[in-house]
RNA sequence: GGUCCGGUAGUGUAGCGGUUAGCAUAUCUGCCUGUCACGCAGAAGGUCGCGGGUUCAAAUCCCGUCCGGACCGCCA
């Protein structure tokens, strides 16, 4: 290799004779003189070519935006009047520039990249990468996937690699499916996650087990969803609730030293998804603010507000004065979340006016106690079923933190478990019992016995989720070893025995044989690395990420196929 | 499936009933020996996403459609 040095490593040191290769940034041709910008992924340095050198001037006149150069030379300090600061200190006088190859007009501007539309970037992806800033995305994944393994092998987990073509189960997520050539008519799933892999490989003795899995789920995508998407996956065996959340925060308190050399204090922040959702109106709650909400249920009741007099649950956020415009466009988010409307107060002194004041006039000091609403502040309210009310102003807490933006002055990263998710959900559109996580978490002992009552709306699961900054970044749970407990889930949700059997007969079998107390989690990676990069999309962070419809641009997937490839797996396209 | 925002030279944008469709940047040509988003002078570059309608006249108003993004549904 000729190169002596990636030119980001270029300091004092390298003063003296260097080769360099890279991409042309930018030239500035000053009739005698040519300075240009070479990069490379590490960084960008000035190289000077003067006349005297009449074939590196040649070539260097030929020079474009993203040709490929080598450049050897001498690495110098600039004249003292010319130096800005670290690479910028120096420059490479050139002895000889040889173009390696030669670039078509790049469509858009690597420097302005961030400003082009991600349709253009993503359909010329290889130039995006390019752009310093997506290198230092890519690289900074690099280093968390890095971390990550470097923290589990020191823990004594295995990292054990499970089918990516698999069986279909109908529970979750829509499957993604292969069809079977040796086996027609018949499809592989890909794996949604590793799940009931990962819960057999304790069955199998395995107990501490990691892997970094590709999971697969069909559904619609949004900006920190894609169809394709990276997990750590991690198992315990022989464990309780608390020893896996101590472990995955110790994980993350490592990642953040090796990848961000930033000091996470331990043990994390816990909220119950019942203080998350009644405080924060969000199971996975962006806690770099506060702006909480405030209970004034008791205060309307039986009011004459007839809204609210008979409502399940009234909450209240703060805001800072907001015009009527503004107020009307945050209702229509809380519609959209549910909210049947967003009524509102504006504080005049000690009194209140606008929207639903000639209602609260009893009640005055009671709401600027609770709310403590500034003078001249909105007050904004939603009222109805629990957990419409607070989704909805839960939404309008995140539209009002990127409106006055709230995060600014806090901590840039807010990372905390939400724990005791419900382990049932009550699906009102079908009438029927859902699990909130998965079917194979274990309930609180507890609360175990109230399945198949009335009250199994209660029932507590073991699960947990890793949220920083409003992001789920993991989850996980402890999980059913018991068969019998298993049995009992499954009925919960409707399974029949036979139907649980003919689903998951596999596993049930499984669980019979021997079944070690385990629990785990699964991070999302991805939006680990969006969160610590500061990324605005999962997007940012994937080198070849799909668009909204699940296309990728750069490779023209989906795409139909030749008709012989259909007729060989026995498919025929409908029309 | 739904809601909202957007689509005008390669890129980013202005224009919102009558313009030669403007600006910046990129591109090309010429000049320029310390630039660093180099500068200066000039040139080329547009089916105003597509289709229909209203109008004497449509980039502009209306309807439909396609495309991009954010969100809801969905995503254990």
């Amino acid at each position: 290799m000729k190169r002596t040095a990636l030119i980001g490593e270029l300091n004092a040191t390298h003063l003296g004779p260097v080769t360099l290769q890279g991409w042309v940034t930018r030239r500035r041709d000053l009739g005698g003189m040519i300075f240009f910008e070479l990069r490379d992924r590490s960084g960008t340095v000035q190289v000077q070519v003067d006349p005297e050198q009449t074939e590196a001037f040649a070539q260097a006149g030929e020079l474009r935006a993203e040709y490929v150069a080598e450049v050897t030379g001498t690495f110098s300090q600039r004249p003292e009047e010319q130096r800005k600061g670290g690479l910028a200190d120096y420059e490479v006088l050139a002895a000889g520039v040889q173009i390696l190859n030669r670039a078509k007009t790049p469509p858009f501007e690597l420097d302005k990249g961030g400003d082009v539309s991600e349709d253009v970037r993503l359909r010329y992806r290889y130039l995006d990468l390019r752009r310093p800033e997506m290198q230092r995305n890519l690289m900074l994944r690099s280093r968390t996937w890095a971390a990550i393994t470097e923290f589990m092998e020191a823990e004594g987990f295995i990292n054990v690699e499970t089918p990516m073509l698999t069986r279909s189960t109908p529970e979750g997520a829509r499957d993604f499916l292969v069809p079977s050539r040796l086996n027609a008519g018949e499809f592989y799933a890909l794996p949604q996650s590793p799940q009931l892999f990962k819960q057999m490989l304790m069955m199998a003795g395995y107990d501490r087990y990691y892997q970094m899995a590709r999971c697969f789920r069909d559904e619609d995508l949004r900006s920190d969803r894609q169809p394709d998407f990276t997990q750590l996956d991690l198992e315990m065996s022989f464990v309780d609730q608390e020893d896996v959340l101590e472990m995955n925060s110790r994980l993350l308190q490592h990642i953040f030293r090796r990848v961000l050399d930033r000091e996470l204090s331990l043990p994390l922040p816990r909220l119950t998804y019942q203080e998350a959702m009644d405080r924060y109106g969000s199971d996975k709650p962006d806690l770099r603010f506060e702006h909480a909400f405030s209970d004034v249920t008791d205060l309307f009741a039986g009011g004459e507000f007839k809204a609210f007099a008979g409502a399940e649950a009234v909450k209240v956020i703060a805001a800072p004065e907001l015009t009527r415009k503004t107020i009307d466009e945050l209702e229509r988010i809380a519609k959209q979340n549910g909210a049947g409307g967003l009524a509102w107060l504006k504080r005049s002194g000690d009194s209140f006016t606008g929207g639903i004041s000639k209602f609260v006039t009893g009640i005055t000091p009671q709401l600027l106690e609770r709310t403590g609403v500034e003078d001249g502040g909105t007050l904004l309210f939603t009222a109805g079923a629990w957990r419409t009310a607070v989704e909805a102003l839960g939404a309008v807490r995140l539209s009002l933190r990127d409106l006055f933006d709230w995060t600014a002055g806090g901590p840039e990263f807010a990372p905390l478990w939400v724990t005791d998710f419900p382990q049932l959900d009550y699906d009102a559109e079908s009438g029927t019992w859902t699990y909130m996580h998965h079917p194979f978490t274990s309930p609180h002992p507890e609360d175990a016995a109230l399945f198949g009552t009335e009250r199994q709306h209660e029932i507590r699961a073991q699960a947990y989720d890793l949220v920083m900054n409003g992001f789920e970044i993991g989850g996980g749970s402890v999980r059913i070893h018991n068969p019998e407990t298993q049995r009992q889930m499954f009925r919960a949700i409707g399974l029949s025995d036979a139907e649980a059997q003919e689903k998951f007969g596999f596993f049930l079998e499984a669980l019979d044989y021997g079944t070690p107390p385990h629990g785990g989690a699964a991070w999302g990676f991805d939006r680990l690395v969006m969160v610590l990069s500061g990324a605005p999309s999962i997007r940012d962070v994937i080198a070849f990420p799909k668009n909204n419809r699940g296309q990728d641009l750069m490779a023209g997937a989906p795409s139909p196929v030749a008709d012989g490839q259909l007729e060989e797996l026995g498919l025929k396209v409908q029309e």
